[in-house]
DNA sequence: CGTCAAAGTGGAACATGTTCCTATTATTGC
DNA sequence: GCAATAATAGGAACATGTTCCACTTTGACG
């Protein structure tokens, strides 16, 4: 285990252990809810979370990774939430249509929150992989399912991860415009609807 | 004039002052080339393009304009070593491909100031909106002009503008994974050639 | 030339991410 | 239960982006 990575689940045996973890992802979101990337700071985050500054560090070994964390977390849940739910539509252009219009609406009432999760992910450097990946994965599966129109039985074809990918990194770039605010919510729609007609015809 | 914008040179009468702004430029592009975007220092910046730290803050007035101003005036300096020179090969993938891997091979030719850049791009916020602008006009120029065969004459379709949207947001997150090290410099190419043929068929 | 406003200098001061250290508390192996 | 080890608390210290200020230089104008 690299001494750079964040603690997981797994590493967490006790359960005062994952409670501080827990403490000190919710207070990560609540102040990222309230004002942005920068209002997450860590003696803020520490304090509400009621941990010191070092073990905050202890647990998340920079800010990016905390966020990185949290985003996360964040991303399993609405995945969790998405199980077993079949995504209406009739053709893969109008699932995947569906879901990404869905998921950019729910982003797009919590700006700050939305904010403070994308710079950090896109911010982020190479020891912050694994949890790069992590969302990555929860990212592209959520679209090959979509497109597929099945959930979790039968594997993607490579095409389908393909096409994800290149979805999903459109629908990044224009989430950072959208944050950063170059560009606004519509844009954002177009920018997914026309990506979609391109790649799902 | 926005005060949080940095100064352009259509602002700069004297000749000194394109001099220092220059100057301050070059020193930025030299130390991004050494150490990426953490050696990119504003105190060192300062000190080797020889002006005040108050003096680098009032042409430009934070880090990340700095970088995105250095990348935009790096942008027009490509767009004008391209200018005239048609690009080679039959068809708008062809074109779009060489042109693509052309300029990633010469970015990954200097991983630290290409980081340096890519990371101030991906960063900045509303109020460099303007220079970022500037660049993604010539990239999406770039592309288009790649895609039809043609230089400058005739204005591109729209069709054509939101093709080369769609493949610049690609390459824009696959550089971003290759300088943050979560990919390798093969994976960008791999990237590309799939959203070229996914989108250009 | 003398004057005045703008621009530049040098550097202190401040904000926040990060590191580090010591004392205290919790956990674990015997 | 006790000794050893690890984890946490509390907070000082450091690094770098940013702001601010007092002073000097420059350049334009009468």
């Amino acid at each position: 285990m690299n001494a750079l990575n964040s603690l997981t689940q797994e590493d967490l045996g006790s359960a005062a252990q994952r409670e501080r973890r827990r403490r000190i992802l919710d207070a990560t979101i609540s102040l990222a809810s309230h004002g942005g990337f920068d209002a997450v700071q860590m003696r803020a985050v520490a304090e509400q979370a009621d941990v010191a500054l070092g073990t905050l560090y202890r647990y998340f070994p920079s800010k990016i990774h905390l966020l990185v964390s949290a985003l996360g977390r964040e991303f399993e849940e609405a995945q969790a939430r998405r199980a077993g739910k079949p995504i209406p539509g009739d053709t893969p252009a109008e699932r995947v249509g569906l879901i990404l219009g869905r998921t950019t609406k729910a982003l797009q009432k919590d700006p700050n929150l939305t904010e403070a999760l994308t710079r950090a992910f896109m911010f982020a450097d190479a020891s912050v992989s694994a949890e790069i990946h992590h969302v990555g994965l929860i990212l592209t599966s959520m679209l090959t399912e979509a497109m597929s129109g099945r959930q979790d039985e039968g594997e993607p074809t490579e095409e389908e991860i393909a096409v994800a990918r290149v979805i999903g990194d459109v629908w990044l770039s224009s989430l950072v415009g959208w944050v950063t605010g170059r560009s606004s919510a519509e844009d954002v729609e177009k920018s997914m609807t026309v990506a979609i007609r391109l790649l799902l015809r």
